[in-house]
DNA sequence: TTGGCGTTGGTGACATTGTCACCGACAGGT
DNA sequence: ACCTGTCGGTGACAATGTCACCAACGCCAA
């Protein structure tokens, strides 16, 4: 894991090759985004924006991950959705530039590096390029059907299937899961107990392997076979 | 209640009027947005899109409600929000034009009446004019702030508060709701049977009367203390 | 080493909600 | 009056959420 103090000399100031949808743009949009940017790098943990706290920037994720989740007033809390390297935060920026009244934050999962750029050039950019227009509604769009599907997901599907399919996507390949069953549960919008039994049960049956702080996944076909009730 | 005919001769073409947020909109620019626009008119229960039937317009609704539901592979549905009179369809549209995976309809709850604005004209008003993007933005804004708190509804809300909720907002100050329990349970997400006897307990107290396909509310100050739990 | 002490996870009892099977009441048409 | 489809009621059970409490572990300081 290299340190945004790396990320800065390895994006000079070409970042937006990193985005797949920015390459259309012309070279004087492309300097025009470049020049308006600025670098901003936060810590892991760091809140990036919630309530009392809104973004003046929208953001584009260089390196590091971003975990958008809803706080309800129970206490409660679900993992919505993450920005990954590479996305950008469009659909949070442009909610809280227009409503306060807004409970979802983000919270920096590692630390992260970000391009800025201020609302005013935001505009400008997309009253000015179609690909960037294209850009920003494509990523509108992805995090709008996520949302949906978010919906979908919590009001009608079991508790097992959503935990075996946030294990195997959390464990992204590395067959291990350094969590507590308390975050498993906020990552779900339930509560611990739940998680914990369930995970007991996944144990059962051999699919994992439990141990203070971490879950191992034995079987990762069988959980998939399990979340595939959603997908 | 007018018929779709009448409201043609009412909104001749002028219709932009009706909607606050693009007042701000130069002369030129409504021209525009007016001349490319055509009125489309449906019957109550039409889909308006789908699964397998992407709007090509935008929408802006003149009269009438959209219900925009999402469907669930398990057979449920659950009600999202609803587009009233004056308000637009941004959201879905947007993402329609980019996502073909999508399981989220809207359906035209009473006859309907909008303006239809093609995409290609639908970005060059974007372009050209801050005032619209300022609409735009605006009301993804209101319509993904409402995403958010679905979420923590269905995820964190008790049913009998959201049903309170649902009951007073359906009657709209009428005192009467004209639906069944499994539309009133399509409208939470959940079951016939648990929305029934949550309705027999609100009886019991005293704040319903129940009749076959209507609730008639007696004690709304009752029912809104409840649903303010939410709010 | 020992003893706190906060974190993490386990457990049972119970409440709420979802599912299933089945029933009866009602309204409309013949 | 009789069908028939819709609407709503009911009990049993499963799944999930809530609460109270406890035990095991890791850390740290005395």
């Amino acid at each position: 894991m290299n340190s945004p103090d790396d990320w800065s000399l390895h994006w000079p100031n070409n970042w937006i090759d990193r985005f797949a949808g920015l390459s259309r743009l012309d070279a004087a949009t492309k300097d025009h985004l470049m020049g308006s940017s600025t670098l901003v790098q936060t810590s892991k943990e760091d809140l990036l924006f919630g309530p009392g706290k809104s973004p003046e920037n929208m953001l584009f994720l260089l390196g590091g991950t971003v975990r958008v989740q809803q706080v309800s007033e129970t206490g409660h809390q679900i993992v919505v959705y993450r920005i990954e390297a590479g996305q950008s935060c469009v659909l949070t920026t442009a909610c809280l530039l227009a409503y306060e009244d807004y409970s979802a934050e983000g919270v920096a999962e590692t630390d992260v590096m970000a391009a800025a750029v201020p609302r005013a050039a935001f505009d400008q950019l997309v009253a000015q390029s179609k690909p960037f227009r294209d850009f920003v509604f494509a990523a509108f769009s992805k995090r709008i059907t996520d949302l949906f599907l978010m919906i979908d997901e919590v009001a009608f599907q079991r508790v097992d299937v959503r935990l075996a399919d946030r294990l195997v996507r959390l464990a992204a390949g590395t067959g291990r899961v350094q969590t507590t069953h308390q975050k498993l549960a906020e990552e779900l919008g339930t509560a611990r107990e739940v998680v914990s039994r369930q995970l007991q049960e996944f144990q059962r049956r051999g699919w994992i392997t439990l141990a203070r702080g971490s879950v191992d996944l034995n079987d990762i076909a069988q959980l998939q076979q399990l979340s595939a009730h959603n997908t």
